[in-house]
DNA sequence: GTTTTCTTTTGATGTAGGTCACAAAATTAT
DNA sequence: ATAATTTTGTGACCTACATCAAAAGAAAAC
């Protein structure tokens, strides 16, 4: 739970209580690789903070996964769609390896409302996700094959340690075959 | 102002009090087309609502100019990363049109925040910005030009109408001889 | 209303990267 | 270990779209 702590500390310095109702209220779920932890259809009604293992987040696109992310240690992750609309997910999360996460659910982030802290660290932290999305996107477009593959080296060199070539590939929009003949050169 | 109120009021339902509130701390901004209201290296402390005309959103990259959106009336709009993160802006906003904006700045909106409907507001309106973006990467990235562009259409066609047509190419990430050839077609 | 400037159209040409097909390599299961 | 399965690498080919250039059209300025 420290790693968990640790990572709101970034954001926000917690006092006693606060540390003590986030200790109450988080859950640990341990899965096996692979597993599917949000499926389409699902309201997502939690946010997961990976404390070992990595989640992949994917969706369908006539018949073919497209994923969009995958999630490293130290991150949270969430269907932002679902979570924050309160509507049925259009997307996978997955497991990649076999993971540890810590979960709080929303309705008890709604009880740790209570305390400003929190509240000033869930804000603080969609502020980043939100401004990391855009980020992203914009850089993306901006880069042919090459380029996308490089900034996704800058900005998360552990997907390219860990992720499967196809999976990469999809991240930044090219194809697998694209992302071999990048790393060969 | 009653615009404002009607676009809050798809959100939440307000009361007298928060309906008096907003009232007496918005702003009427009008300005003449073309005008930058906001430029990079400027914190964005406000978020706009647009009564009429259009506002454009761009930044630069390797000094040509990518236009990441362009807003039309009874939208809201502002440099997300700027106002949700309080750093410098990346990204200009731009006049499009004479135009006639309402804005609220993030100290009033934080005044604002001891009425309960307003504060639900802001969150669902995040709530559902955060959706689109994420929705828009998506769609984009999984369409040929022809195919981005009718997406365009669908979710924006106020834009495909008073836009000019190298706008329109570079947010949806094509050239414009490109949707002057789809056009055509 | 004419000139100047900005925007869009159209044609010709080049290329980045997609797709297909199969071989090599690496994992996983038995 | 060996076999079965999944993942990655490589070559050949092709197409969607970028880029360049120049004309036509529209809007703004005078």
């Amino acid at each position: 739970m420290q790693k968990l702590i640790d990572y709101i500390e970034q954001f926000v310095k917690l006092d006693r209580e606060s540390i003590e109702a986030i200790e109450s209220l988080a859950e640990i779920e341990i899965y096996k690789k692979n597993l599917l932890i949000l499926k389409p259809g699902e309201r997502c009604n939690k946010i997961w903070f990976i404390k070992k293992g990595m989640v992949r987040k994917y969706h369908l696109h006539d018949g073919e996964e497209i994923t969009s992310w995958i999630h490293t240690e130290n991150e949270t992750c969430t269907s932002l769609q679902s979570y924050a609309q309160n509507t049925p997910s259009e997307e996978y999360l997955q497991t990649y390896e076999d993971s540890e996460l810590i979960s709080i659910t929303k309705d008890n982030s709604e009880k740790l409302a209570e305390f400003p802290k929190i509240v000033a660290f869930v804000n603080a932290m969609m502020g980043r996700e939100f401004a990391n999305i855009d980020k992203h996107t914009k850089a993306l477009n901006q880069r042919d094959a090459k380029g996308r593959y490089e900034y996704l080296r800058e900005i998360a060199p552990e997907i390219l340690k860990r992720a499967k070539i196809g999976h990469i590939a999809s991240i930044i929009g090219v194809s697998r075959e694209t992302v071999s003949r990048i790393r060969k050169a």
